[in-house]
DNA sequence: CCTCGACTTCACAGACCAGTGTAGTGTGTC
DNA sequence: GACACACTACACTGGTCTGTGAAGTCGAGG
């Protein structure tokens, strides 16, 4: 099988201290509200009360945690995504669709992997993860779209023009804060899925 | 009429020395290559070859000036698409689409527009650039699509789904340098545009 | 009892950050 | 000659950045 329950290599969070997961948490919430380049080591520690010396012993740099903090968080959405699709059987690709644009909220501040790619530099290890999280989305989107599981060239085509009107649409919220090119992203992925 | 050849108001840029100009020029492009963040008011006035009480002699303050790079930025870049648009008369639409593609080499880092949109607290006066140049596009492309210039329901509809197609795949290049995707999303939008 | 691992405390390095104050130069124009 | 303006030179403030070094606390497990 092509896919696991959370896909692994460049995505497998290593097991975390207590003290560890805590200052991942926080670090993420961070990362995701203010940006990467915005929040300081400081901050992260003292926000999560423990020390950037636990920090440094657990992490070992600011951008292992930054990786860290992408990969926990493609598991965490894979995660439910997987729950969604196992309680909505019907229209999976659909599904998907919908959990990956609820993956946040509405006034928040979009998608944490674009948001992510657009300032990190290109050596950065968390990019890997990036495009690792990326390519899973497209590949599970391409089976679920594909007759019966497989996944002909009509099907990856199809699942790559409504992967492309969720990631604009995904962006597009990122800056005005509207859900209204969401929805019409919605529209034109069932359109396109039915087509096929 | 409902477009100047450049938008007004939030878009434009005010009249500059050439000190001015010097500073924006290298600031631009260090801005874009390494984000807004990651770049330091010393490093522009030192490459640009004059003083940092210049730069804020002119721009008053980072801030400031960044808002005026994303400025300066749709200018330039609207006025290449108008002069696409005017060479290419046939298919306008697509013009656009392959004007705003190619406002970026393959291995570059996307739209300028949507790295700001994520590197930028909700405070920013930068913010109000990105959008009103995304709104700008988008009735644009309205006007494109719409039958002889104008602007039904449907063209409206055409047109956010054509620029969804055009933001993911700007985005999704600037993740993984491939263009691939660029091309597929040109196929799909030339497809909606014909069937409208 | 001893060791190991997680974590603390705190000082410190060295670079970089945005932004300012003051004084002065050169050029063009009324 | 007076003034405006673009720009220079340069020191300086107060803060933040990532990252380290060294010594020490505490609890669990052998």
């Amino acid at each position: 099988m092509s896919t696991q329950q959370v896909p692994g290599g460049a995505l497998e969070v290593p097991p975390l201290t207590p003290g560890a997961r805590r200052i991942l948490e926080v670090a993420s919430q961070l990362f995701y509200r203010h940006g990467i380049h915005a929040v300081g080591v400081d901050t992260i520690a003292a926000e999560s009360g423990l020390t950037k010396r636990t920090l440094y012993d657990r992490f070992g740099s600011k951008e292992q945690l930054v990786a860290t903090y992408l990969r926990a968080r493609h598991q965490d959405w894979w995660r439910r995504m997987e729950l969604r699709l196992a309680q909505q059987p019907d229209r999976p690709a659909l599904a998907l669709f919908d959990s990956y644009a609820q993956d946040a909220q509405p006034s928040d501040r979009g998608c944490a992997f674009i948001n992510a790619a657009a300032e990190l530099p290109p050596e950065h290890p968390g990019r890997q993860v990036i495009q690792a999280h990326k390519r899973a989305v497209i590949d599970r989107l391409t089976e679920l779209i594909g007759p019966d599981g497989g996944s002909g060239a009509g099907a990856a085509a199809a699942a790559e023009e409504v992967f492309l009107l969720l990631e604009g649409a995904l962006v597009h919220r990122g800056i005005d804060g509207d859900d209204h090119l969401l929805e019409r992203a919605r529209e034109a992925a069932a359109r396109r899925i039915a087509r096929r």
